[in-house]
RNA sequence: GCCGAUGUAGCUCAGCUGGUUUAGAGCGCUGGAUUCAUAACCCGGAGGUCGGUGGUUCGAGUCCACCCAUCGGCACCA
């Protein structure tokens, strides 16, 4: 038995001013499928997801209602926290920048980096809006002229004394290693954006800033605070403790670097695309191996925002569990959302078709003709029968069910490794679409009125049962209540290792096996709206 | 403004480096068949000038130019 490999995959870190929505619930259950997904393959995998909880905002909210950062911050990220239970996330650790280990060795980064060089303090000088507290660039400053969008008060011209990150020292070899990894950031149009870009020239970065305090203070001159998004990169870095590598936390953790993806929303693409990889050059780490940016849902048709108050927010994610049911929800993400360039839309009226279409039509009502069959027909026992070199249809050509079935775990285990998650759904989806047609060709439930026919029903029958259990063990990543109910039914959960083709091989139900009816997805009306 | 996309059946989209078809899939719609199943599954149909115009070519959704429309990125923000 090899040894498993480890995958590392991590969200972003969610910004605890906000309350949690739609967005930070989709960034999360992408990583939840495809870490299930590794794990059902035997791999070590190391899921991370968390809170950023320092920065001028945070400060501000915390003033406005009385009550210190802290208390502000513990309060949200206990929200985001719970939240993800409520998804069903299965994240091996929840790190949250306020947290010591993740403080004490963002200094030990950011001292590394002095010493370096890549870190050095210089001056800015900038326009700065006096009324929003901050400063605008100069272009931006230009468009204004000169005034305070919000106040209409004249910008100021001020100077500070700034930590900076060398970023433009590292022009040539990000370059270098974009061309080197041209599946570093995906989707591809996303890289296009990032390269397009890096034509404009890199420069320097601030790192700290001194209009706040809520934050981490630099080395010897705490009146700096380490800018929110440098602190909050950092921390997919200071959770496997690579910032004190010979601390306990490294031992345990450091063979999880570098990350597999880092799964992010297309808004802070910059950030993870350049400024993260140039920062691990500096500190000497490994680059990951890919960061996936996806695009926005937006609600009906329009984006979502504030001012328009459409969030899909939890208690309407409530209501759709209460509805159809976590898997369901999970379905959906999975397999319709804006994993793509393009933003996609979620209606009431899209999710329930997709409902009914795959999960009620398709899979469930697959694995209930097939048990009720069982049932009726054998007593609920898989009957003895090789089924392995049986073709799909009778169609020319037709591959036998167990070869078909392996072409399609093994697809379907691609699909989930290279993060094309609605493709994994799809083909898993492909073998119940098969079974569907068996039956209808072969129409079983004909040939169990000739009692002289009961051998040839039984090999049919045992191989749709064969099919959709082979199909559950493949959805399981995406459904794992609902596909776990349907091998319990089916008397055969899935073996405790040996990888995703292994439980998936043609064969797992044993004859004799009791198989009861059962019908995982119901159907339910239709939304009014 | 700068950079980059996209525009194919009612909807969501496949169509890689031009000539396998009379341009495809899923959903929706409609006709039929059927009963093992959750009015599900299966078969058939409905026809979209492949955004517009002009080119290159023996031949173009598939290449080029221009135009129209929509969208994304441009350093707070899933």
């Amino acid at each position: 038995m090899p040894r498993p490999s480890p995958a590392y995959i991590t969200t972003p870190i969610y910004y605890v001013n906000d309350r949690p929505h739609i967005g930070h619930a989709y960034t999360t259950t992408l990583c939840d499928v495809w870490s299930r997904a590794m794990r059902l393959d035997g791999r070590d995998v190391f899921f991370l997801t968390g809170t950023d909880e320092h920065g001028l905002k945070v400060e501000k909210s915390a003033r406005d209602r009385g009550i210190s950062p802290q208390a502000l911050a513990d309060e949200n990220s206990a929200e985001f926290r719970k939240v993800m239970g409520l998804f069903g996330l299965t994240n091996d650790d929840f790190i949250r920048t306020t947290e010591p280990r993740h403080e004490s060795q963002v200094k030990l980064f950011v001292e590394k980096l002095m010493k370096s060089g890549d870190i050095y303090l210089g001056e800015f000088a900038g326009w700065y809006d006096e009324g929003q507290e901050e400063y605008v660039t100069d272009t931006r400053a230009k468009e204004l002229e000169y005034k305070s969008p919000i106040s209409g008060k004249p910008l100021v011209r001020a100077t500070e004394k700034n930590y900076y990150f060398r970023l433009s020292a590292y022009q040539a070899k990000l370059e270098a290693f974009f061309a080197a990894n041209p599946r570093f950031v995906r989707p591809d149009g996303r890289f296009n954006e990032v390269l397009g870009r890096m034509r404009d020239g890199l420069q320097d970065v601030p790192v700290t800033r001194t209009n706040f305090t809520w934050g981490i203070g630099m080395p010897d001159a705490p009146e700096h605070v380490i800018y929110v998004w440098i602190d909050a990169l950092f921390n997919y870095a200071t959770a496997l403790g690579l910032g004190d590598p010979n601390g306990a936390l490294a031992k345990d953790r450091a063979r999880f670097w570098p990350p597999e993806y880092h799964v992010i929303g297309k808004e802070i693409l910059w950030f993870h695309a350049v400024i993260w990889p140039a920062l691990l050059m500096a500190c000497g780490l490994e680059m990951p191996k890919c960061v996936y940016a996806h695009s926005f849902w937006i609600s009906n048709g329009q984006k979502m925002s504030k001012s328009l108050g459409n969030f899909i927010d939890l208690p309407t994610i409530q209501g759709y569990f209460d509805k159809y049911g976590l898997d369901a929800w999970r379905w959906y993400m999975a397999t319709q959302g804006p994993i793509g360039t393009q933003d996609a839309d979620f209606s009431p009226k899209h999710f329930h078709e997709i409902y009914t279409a795959n999960l009620v039509n398709t899979f469930a009502n697959c694995a209930s003709r097939t048990s009720s069959m069982m049932e009726k027909y054998f007593a609920g026992s898989m009957p003895a029968a090789d089924t392995a070199s049986m073709p799909i249809s009778a169609a020319a050509g037709a591959p036998t069910w167990s070869v078909f079935t392996q072409q399609a775990a093994e697809k379907t285990l691609k699909h989930y490794s290279d993060f094309e998650l609605a493709e994994a759904g799809n083909t898993a989806l492909s073998i119940v679409r098969a079974v569907d047609l068996l039956i209808n060709e072969t129409a079983p439930f004909k040939l169990a009125k000739d009692p002289t026919k009961m051998d040839e029903v039984a090999r049919i029958i045992a191989a749709c049962a064969e099919g959709v259990r082979v199909a559950a063990v493949l959805l399981t990543p995406i459904m794992p209540n609902k596909c776990g109910e349907v091998l319990a039914a089916y008397g055969s959960p899935i073996a405790a290792d040996g990888g995703m083709l292994a439980a998936a091989r043609w064969g797992g139900l044993k004859a004799g096996t009791k198989i009861a009816k059962c019908a995982p997805f119901m159907r339910v009306d239709a939304p009014t709206a």
